[in-house]
DNA sequence: ACAGGTTGGTTCAATGACCGAACCGACAAT
DNA sequence: ATTGTCGGTTCGGTCATTGAACCAACCTGT
């Protein structure tokens, strides 16, 4: 993370694992994968990162085996960055990581993460409170919360706001009628 | 955090917690808080952390209600750093870090915690699974596994290699026998 | 054929955070 | 009076981040 790049003198996995996403923007793109945000372009937009720092996370988030990038059309080159279950296994700790800063710092609730199977929401360990399960990543649906902003100014925000499961790509990213 | 210091588009409660936990160091000050370490000093030699940021921090840190600075003797005037509610709370999700750290980017295990109770080491949810409870944090005992440096160099990692329950103030530090 | 747009970058100067070492003030012990 | 400890602050140098500009490959429309 930056600087000193390793936190030298801390065995600790907790330090380790900082090492690799602590520094600024990594969670947040790994977030937007999780989301569903596949494409650079996308990422871009919708974190408002500087294209020099989100090109340096993709690569040491890919050559940590957290992302994988993946050339999804041949003419012209494209590639998508999807996540990897090394990326997929960060979702607990974004998930309560959130959790914590809605119940400390936010007035209104942004989104919901439901259970897709009964709409229940999700308990604060990932589990369906109904169910009593815990819920795979891809069986959860976000949905807008009353906090969310209605009308955002990128179409990745905008398309976010439909309901839709984690992991599930947000491809078809049709253009707007005016 | 940093530079631009906020997530400025981003609507979302995870940016908002990164936006006061995301900076370099912030983490790993409040685990050792977490651990028991309470004082200026002891911070300082077992995190190797430069003074001025640890300052830096702490103050931070205590501004946002996470710590809380409280005078534990008067002369001369010294003051410990001790978790609030509010920082307790960022135990699952420094939990579900450090198990994400040790799954993935390291080969033995360093810290065992276990339920105080019954001795089971914690699950993934931070349950104990032979108790079918969540385990609050004052109920965890912590020790050393058998990737742990037996003979660290600063005295407070020396303090931390014999079980201790979490949130349990690491006071005495008596001075070693040489 | 050419202009212009889209995508996915790289380069660069300026800014700001972090680093380590030095310094400082209050107090205690000798 | 000197030395040591604790909890800082200050400071110059280094390194990461930022935003803007640039670039290359390819596509589309005319």
């Amino acid at each position: 993370m930056a600087l000193g790049k390793d936190y030298a003198t801390q065995e600790c996995s907790i330090a380790r694992a900082l090492e690799i996403v602590g520094e600024r923007w990594t969670l947040l793109v790994v977030r937007d994968a999780l989301y569903g945000v596949r494409r650079y372009n996308d990422f871009l937009v919708h974190l408002g990162i500087p294209r020099a720092v989100l090109a340096a996370r993709l690569q040491t988030l890919t050559g940590e085996g957290i992302l994988e990038k993946r050339r999804y059309q041949q003419s012209p080159p494209r590639d998508e960055y999807v996540p990897t279950e090394r990326g997929i296994a960060l979702w607990p700790t974004l998930r309560s990581l959130g959790l914590w800063g809605r119940e400390h710092f936010t007035e209104t609730q942004l989104r919901y993460f439901r259970h897709v199977d009964c709409g229940t929401e999700i308990g604060p360990y990932g589990e369906c409170p109904a169910c009593r399960t815990v819920v795979p990543i891809e069986d959860v649906v976000m949905e807008p919360g009353p906090g969310a902003d209605r009308d955002p100014a990128d179409p990745v925000s905008r398309a976010l706001l439909r309901p839709k499961r984690l992991l599930e790509p947000l491809e078809p990213l049709e253009a707007e009628p005016t």
